[in-house]
DNA sequence: CTATCCTTTGTGGGAAACCACATAGAGTTC
DNA sequence: GAACTCTATGTGGTTTCCCACAAAGGATAG
């Protein structure tokens, strides 16, 4: 079983449950970290001591101390430093976060082994991912599980989410081509942004582009 | 020192740790459930049985147990149903949500004892909540106070939120116009509606009607 | 090389949204 | 009740958006 393990989670009243119930399963001490930076520099030294950690457990979103500033605010982002710095460490992600698109975008550009959502039964779905990780599986519990296979997983590509962010700034059409053409994307000619939106709508199924953008935004699909 | 603690809180990792540290302060068994539907049911019987809570600790948001119905989803109903059949029972909200309409929605309609976000220091915010509504003041954590003191806590009316609901799931002005009509709700001419429409934006600095839905769906005021 | 497909861009017309000015009625103040 | 204000609504004009048709350019298969 993993000898080392730290974990990454804002919320005190969290750490309590998550510590002790990964106690008792895993027989030794877990570590556990308020802010991502505190964690990625607990897992530096770690690697310079030559007793580097071999999972790490980190939630996504996170309450920052408006007192301190901060390099790495999200979970996310943690990750990726954490894996350039140490790639064979193990991740298990356990968050609240249940949209798919968020979810997949995990496994897929950041190389995590399991994804827990927090919920009416998380502390025994993560006891059970621990356990398969170490196994050398990928695990997610249900509810990920669920989110992963819904057949509509709608992934956008970086020129759409840059489309849709613009939109909801409230950028008119002939002005994000300008500001395209500015930044050198392409396409940019105000006829094709409005192709571009007009499929964004029918891929979502939206009446107005302003659906689409409420959309959009209730997927998490450009926060 | 309250006597008789109840709490709604789904997520079984955050449990464990609100459940031991209230027991350390209060010297007493507080009771924990994970449904909203159970916890009105455990207070009904308690005043029956002429034991009745004298506070309740509630989350707002709950991951429902797919497998069976729910009659109440959320911590804002609960509170509600309980206050109808308990009107003097202490009610703290204990939830991640910063969101200042939603916090000073709570105050204002539900007339609850005090607010305290999860965060860092959730738990001890927390017990020094329970003492406060104990000695009966009312009481919010310093993040809740803060967004409540911010100069711009935006309230819709019920029109305005109707008005946005209807925009954000892909009304054009003319359809919403006849909506009104039907349901006999004024002002509901196309040109009034376009007024409404445009003070919104105004109030929120929008320079489009998307950046508009986009603004209030960021701050949770048509969910 | 040619035929074909796909994407980008153009054009023009119609629909929806936006805006300025104006009128009518309800409620207030004096 | 006259003057005033505020809201709801109407009209007409401008802008923005939406859509159908089409041409130009690049990529690909045969």
């Amino acid at each position: 079983m993993f000898k080392r393990i730290i974990i990454a989670e804002d919320i005190d009243s969290e750490n309590l449950g998550i510590v002790s119930s990964i106690n008792a399963l895993t027989q030794t001490e877990a570590e556990t970290n308020q802010s991502c930076d505190k964690t990625l520099s607990r897992i530096k030294e770690a690697i310079i001591k030559e007793q580097p950690y071999d999972l790490l457990i980190s939630d996504l979103s996170f309450n920052l101390d408006t007192r301190i500033s901060h390099n790495i605010t999200t979970g996310k982002e943690l990750i990726h430093q954490v894996k350039n710095i140490q790639p064979d460490i193990k991740v298990i992600v356990f968050s609240g976060e249940d949209k798919p698109a968020i979810i997949k975008s995990l496994f897929d550009s950041y190389n995590i082994n399991g994804y827990v959502c927090k919920g009416l039964y998380g502390l025994s779905e993560l006891k059970k991912a621990i356990s398969q990780v170490y196994l050398g599986n990928t695990c997610t519990c249900p509810v990920s599980k669920h989110a992963l296979h819904q057949s509509n997983v709608t992934q956008l590509d970086p020129y759409e989410v840059q489309l849709l962010k613009l939109l909801a700034n409230g950028y008119k059409q002939d002005e994000i081509s300008l500001h395209f053409i500015e930044k050198g994307i392409e396409p940019n000619s105000k006829r094709s942004i409005e192709d571009k939106i007009r499929k964004l709508r029918q891929d979502f199924d939206a009446k107005t582009t302003i659906q689409l953008i409420h959309l959009v935004d209730g997927m998490g699909l450009i926060s």
